[in-house]
DNA sequence: GTCTATACTTAGATAGAC
DNA sequence: GTCTATCTAAGTATAGAC
């Protein structure tokens, strides 16, 4: 009954991702992450070359997905509408699967992320996102809410005290989501050039 | 021209800090921070009795500063001019001198502020600000855009690509963040209870 | 207040048996 | 595919001279 598994290598990807979350990554050593999985350090060197290598099978998937988003969010019209079809994309990639998990890596391992490559990319395709949400108005006010937007859904998570489902959380993160990419290239005071052709917001249209 | 300093532990911290926040907390070796000050590991520990101890010098004192804050906040009108107040003063204290730089390594090791005391101190108070400005609607949409006003403030420090001055960012921060303290307990959808006398914002006010 | 020297522990990683 | 055993490097921290 040791099992002659297969799946180890995404077991051992499941624990350390856990860990490397809750802890951190140059807090949890190989060691421990072997205990848990009732293994020895060895043996986690048969399934990858090394610590970062771990890091690398998880975050390198990620940002394959968040390509195709890219891909397909460039496609999207430039308005509001768009924006929240791809806004509401990202929510469904971010709380699909391990997709949450490796975004929660991301939040709790910045300094990680910053200088190993594949973070970086990772780093890169968030960014990447908030540029083609504020295309309406790249300007710092747009570039802002549209990282706000992100943040919605990333905040989402540990933001909400009390009990909610995850539906909930998902819905409210996208409503006030939607509030802050409505308002990119809007400008309700007037002053500088109004998006053209979008208006799926009613309120505050008098001139 | 050694100078005997006497202000050899505040070089300490600000070059702990900077490290930190730049590498991550455990990818700083107390030799690294020894050699960029000229000394040695020993010297750290006449002024410091560990490596944590560093941290606690500059985060207990951050602390402090918004034990004050969330005094006075406390005492602030809960309407939406109470909650603009309140997030001006923090975005001051944010951007005041070495305010910034502890809010950063926040943000960079949010692992070892998890599990250290003094981190936790400092999460407790972010939360606790989070929550007095949600206090006209403590349901999660109220708890999220207050959490997402403070986030305006400290992604505007990451977010804007392009040349900015501070106090631009700070302008742009606020007036972003503001706009989502004014939908608190506000209800633009007709459904709950509106806050009892607010009227700070004059749109959408017909009935 | 800062140094040299060192004790103690743990980390990541490899070699080779089974 | 997993093990035992071991290497090498680096870390935090302390003792005691100056």
């Amino acid at each position: 009954m040791t099992g002659s598994t297969g799946d180890t290598r995404s077991r051992i990807q499941a624990v350390a991702l856990e860990l490397f979350t809750e802890q951190g990554y140059e807090k949890t050593s190989l060691r421990e992450i072997a205990e848990r999985l009732g293994v020895t350090k060895a043996a986690l060197y048969y399934h990858f070359k090394s610590k970062d290598d771990i890091v690398d099978s998880f975050v390198s998937d990620r940002v394959e997905r968040l390509d195709r988003l890219i891909e397909w969010a460039a496609e999207q019209p430039v308005d509001a509408v768009g924006r929240r079809t791809t806004l509401r994309r990202y929510c469904e990639e971010f709380f699909g699967d391990d997709g949450r998990n490796v975004m929660q890596f991301f939040e709790q391992n910045r300094t990680v992320v910053k200088h190993h490559p594949a973070g970086q990319m990772l780093r890169d395709r968030m960014l990447r996102i908030a540029e083609l949400l504020s295309r309406a108005d790249p300007s710092p006010a747009g570039q802002l809410r549209a990282t706000l937007a992100l943040f919605s859904v990333h905040g989402s998570l540990f933001a909400l005290r009390g009990e909610i489902s995850s539906t909930e959380r998902q819905e409210l993160a996208l409503e006030i989501a939607n509030e802050l990419l409505d308002r990119i290239g809007e400008d309700p005071t007037g002053n500088d050039e109004p998006e053209p052709g979008t208006d799926s917001t009613p309120a505050a249209a008098a001139g």
